[in-house]
DNA sequence: GCCTATATATAACA
DNA sequence: TGTTATATATAGGC
């Protein structure tokens, strides 16, 4: 075994990259590190308030960022900070137009996952405050009893949705394209008539 | 006793912002969240040969980054796929930006739903006995925070107006609690509806 | 900062 | 994917 069993490999601790397993391998384990990054990344935000920007580039050339309240907010924030190197080549090449849409998609991909994270986040937060008990969706649930349970499952319903659509609108307003389009998957008018 | 003894209060766990204690002993926690975020960034660059970069404001305004070959490399590979947009050209742009808001519309719902699927699940949980006295719909707002979430706060405290109207309801139908409704949530049926 | 108790993160596995 | 065994991360105290 290159490692016992369970080993973050982190801290000051070994971390062997010389035996290092096979490519699937490999990519499970970044897979999962990205994701525990990006779920830190949220919390240190979230808990902290803070504004948080995270890009990573894994092994294959694929892009994945976080950014809270978003990643172009916070690189927008630094940039003036570092007013050394703005200009860039010019990116008119089809091929690179397309790769650079695949890597956005993913990205948008990650910006839904973190809002989803967050939405996790905030759900404990509820939780805690009430002295600790079940997730608010379920205590709504029993509160509210079996008579109540289809107008629940509608309004839970709609938090998804908003979710969504939150994404999307922060997706529009940056000036970091592709992610600009999830946009307006439901219609507002029957989700206002579901919690009105 | 804002929280037991160690709680990192990760993942689907608590995070109460709602105690925040003190300004001091928040700084406090964000330096040892950074640290730990940054560390993991280092991780996640040396062990799955990852480009990361991580740009943090804190709640104060102070900015700390870091980047994995250096800040401005990642920032440069990461820039150029964002600066497509800026001119609206031509035809075959267009439509392969319409073609990429289709592929992100439907990444972004995948991910909600993947999301809602496994809050789901996440119903399971056993939490503590109830110390607090506070509802959870009484704490949503604080919760949620500045202003992170303006969509999902709107539509939480609908949910928080609309819920309390049934309770009131329920309150008066039975003035005993009926802590029978709990088996209820623990049916897989009933949260399968939760979702329909 | 260091220490301790707990909660997480996650590598190896099934 | 989900599970499990261990290593980390981290809130609270000193």
């Amino acid at each position: 075994m290159a490692r016992p069993r369970g080993t973050p490999s982190t801290g000051r601790h070994r971390i062997e990259m010389s035996l290092r397993p096979d490519k699937a391998s490999r990519q499970v384990t970044f897979s999962k590190r990205r994701s525990g990054l990006f779920k830190k990344c949220s919390e240190l935000s979230l808990v902290c308030g803070a504004d948080v920007v995270c890009i990573v580039f894994s092994e294959a050339g694929n892009l994945f960022a976080l950014g809270s309240p978003s990643v172009d907010a916070v690189l927008r924030r630094y940039a003036p900070l570092h007013a050394a190197d703005d200009d860039d080549a010019g990116v008119d090449d089809d091929r690179e137009a397309l790769e650079e849409m695949c890597r956005e998609r993913e990205a948008a991909a990650e910006q839904v996952a973190a809002e989803s994270a967050r939405m996790d986040l905030i759900g404990d937060e509820v939780v805690k405050a009430q002295g600790g008990r079940r997730f608010w969706w379920e205590t709504d649930t029993e509160a509210l009893g079996e008579a109540e349970l289809p107008e629940f499952a509608r309004a839970l319903g709609r938090l998804r949705d908003n979710v969504s659509r939150h994404v999307n609108k922060l997706a529009r307003r940056a000036p970091a394209p592709a992610t600009a389009a999830v946009a307006r998957a439901e219609d507002p008018a029957s989700r206002l008539d579901l919690l009105a």
